[in-house]
DNA sequence: AGGTATTCACATGAAACTATTCTCTGAGTTAGG
DNA sequence: TAACTCAGAGAATAGTTTCATGTGAATACCTGT
C-alpha cells in the first residue's frame, strides 16, 4: 500500500505537468500588457491624469458586461498612476474596494470602516454609530494633503443592497474637505442602475463615462492565447482547443473571465486524469463540472429552509411539468412538518423561488393564469444528471426520502 | 358578437420585528498602598 | 485609589414576518344587434 502510493507520487512527479503558471488563468491575474483596451485605457488615463497637478479629476463611472475587462483595466492604469506618483513624490492614494465581497465592503458601515483601515486606522466590525465612524473618516483623511482615487468595484451591488446614501455623502464630501479630495471611480455591469439613483447622485458620479463594450470571439481568443504562453508549458494545448473555448464565451456575451476558468477547468481535469495534453473533450467536461459544481456549493452553503423549498420544488417537478408557486408551498410545508422545520411564510418562500431563479437552478416565470390568479411557473433549470447529484444530497441533509 | 368588469392567486414593496454579534460605559469589586 | 470585571445600553446586520398594494388575462356579465 505505501509502496503503491510512493511510487504513485513518483510519478506524479516524472509526469511533465500542464501548468507553468497556473495564477496567469485566475481572474485576478495582471498582465503587464492588456490586449484590446487601448481606447479605455487611454480614456482613463486623460481622465486621471490632472491627479499628478495635484488637481481632483473628475469622478468616473465605468461599465460593461462582466469579463470585459473593466476591473482589470482600472487597476492597470491606477497602478501606473501609482508608479508615477510616488516617483515624483506626489500624495496619491488609490484605493480599490469590491462591493460585492460580502463581511467586508456591501455596507455603508463597512466601506468607510474598510477606508480608515486602509488608512490605519482599525474599525471594530460593528458596535459603533456609523456618523461617528464617518466623523473619524473625515478627520483622518483629512489629516493631510493628498488626492484620493476610490474605486468602487460592482457599484450597483452596494446601491441595492444600502442604497444611494454613501454614495451622496462621498460625492458631497469634497466640498468639507480642506486638505484631501476624493475623486470616485465606480464601475458597473448593470448598464440601468443609474436610473434607480438619486438623480444628483448620478449626475456627480458620472462626471466622465468609460464603456467597455464585450470581446469578440477573435479578441478573446487572443487574449486566451496571451494567458496561455504564460500558464502552460509549450505544446500542452491540443489544436483548436483555444479556439473553441474563445467560441465559447463569445457565444455568452464575450464573457473573457469565463473562457479563462473554462481553460483553466479543463486543463486541471487533463492533468488528474493524467493526460499530457489537453483536449477539445476536456472543454466539454469542464463546463460541465464548473456548472456542476457551480449548483452544488450553492445547494450545500444554504440553509436548511432553501433545501427543503428546492427538495419540494424537485419533488413537484418530477411528478408533472407546470408547477406553481402554491403547489410548492403546500408540499414545503409538509416537508417542513416531516422533518420538524418551522415553515416560512409564503412571502418568505416566493423570495427564495426567485432566488433560486436567479442562481439558474430553476426556472420560474411569472405567468397569468387568466381569471385562475397569477403565480411562477416553475420547472428545473439544469439537466438531469445534476439533478440526481442534488436529489442524493438533499435527501441526506434533510432526511427525507423521495417516495412519499 | 363584442366589449367591460371581475376575480383569482399570487407577485412585489415597504416597514416592522427578531436574534445575534459586537462595542462602550459606568457601577461595583478587588487588591495593593 | 487605581485597576479590573461584568452587566446593560446601543448599534449594525441578516433574515423574517406583517401589512398593503399591484397585476395580467381567463371568465362572467352586459349590451346592442
Amino acid at each position: 500500500m505505501k509502496e503503491g502510493l510512493g511510487s504513485f507520487f513518483e510519478k506524479y512527479l516524472d509526469k511533465k505537468p500542464i501548468f507553468k503558471n497556473k495564477l496567469a488563468l485566475q481572474s485576478n491575474f495582471l498582465p503587464d500588457q492588456i490586449l484590446h483596451r487601448d481606447e479605455q485605457i487611454h480614456q482613463l488615463a486623460n481622465m486621471l491624469a490632472p491627479t499628478l497637478r495635484g488637481e481632483k479629476p473628475s469622478n468616473i463611472f465605468i461599465y460593461g458586461q462582466t469579463g470585459t475587462g473593466k476591473t482589470l483595466t482600472v487597476k492597470y492604469t491606477t497602478q501606473q498612476l501609482m508608479d508615477t506618483a510616488s516617483q515624483k513624490k506626489l500624495p496619491v492614494k488609490v484605493i480599490y474596494l469590491n462591493c460585492k465581497l460580502k463581511k467586508l465592503a456591501d455596507t455603508e458601515y463597512r466601506i468607510v470602516a474598510q477606508l480608515l483601515r486602509e488608512y490605519g486606522r482599525n474599525v471594530p466590525p460593528t458596535g459603533l454609530p456609523t456618523d461617528e465612524v464617518y466623523h473619524l473618516f473625515f478627520s483622518t483623511i483629512d489629516k493631510d494633503k493628498h488626492i484620493l482615487i476610490l474605486i468602487l468595484d460592482e457599484v450597483d451591488q452596494l446601491v441595492g443592497r444600502a442604497g444611494d446614501e454613501l454614495l451622496y455623502n462621498l460625492t458631497r464630501i469634497n466640498s468639507e474637505l480642506k486638505n484631501a479630495q476624493i475623486t470616485l471611480i465606480g464601475i458597473s455591469n448593470d448598464l440601468v442602475f443609474t436610473d434607480s439613483l438619486d438623480p444628483r447622485v448620478k449626475s456627480s458620479l458620472s462626471e466622465e463615462e468609460v464603456v467597455f463594450p464585450p470581446y469578440n470571439a477573435e479578441q478573446i481568443q487572443s487574449i486566451l492565447q496571451q494567458r496561455a504562453s504564460f500558464a502552460f508549458n509549450p505544446d500542452v494545448l491540443a489544436e483548436g482547443v483555444l479556439e473553441k473555448c474563445a467560441a465559447f464565451a463569445a457565444r455568452e456575451h464575450g464573457d473573457a473571465r469565463r473562457a479563462l476558468e473554462l481553460l483553466r477547468v479543463s486543463a486541471e481535469l487533463a492533468e488528474r486524469q493524467g493526460d499530457v495534453k489537453v483536449s477539445i473533450a476536456k472543454l466539454d467536461q469542464a463546463e460541465d463540472k464548473i456548472e456542476r459544481d457551480r449548483v452544488l456549493d450553492v445547494i450545500t452553503t444554504h440553509p436548511k429552509q432553501y433545501q427543503v423549498a428546492l427538495f419540494s420544488i424537485i419533488a413537484a417537478c418530477s411528478q408533472k411539468p407546470g408547477v406553481f408557486t402554491g403547489d410548492i408551498y403546500s408540499l414545503y410545508e409538509k416537508y417542513c412538518s416531516q422533518t420538524g422545520l418551522r415553515p416560512l411564510t409564503q412571502r418568505r418562500v416566493s423570495d427564495i423561488i426567485a432566488e433560486f431563479d436567479m442562481l439558474g437552478i430553476i426556472s420560474a416565470k411569472v405567468i397569468s393564469k387568466g381569471r385562475y390568479g397569477r403565480t411562477r411557473e416553475i420547472g428545473i433549470g439544469v439537466n438531469d444528471a445534476i439533478v440526481e447529484k442534488i436529489k442524493g444530497i438533499l435527501s441526506e441533509e434533510l432526511g427525507l426520502s423521495w417516495n412519499s
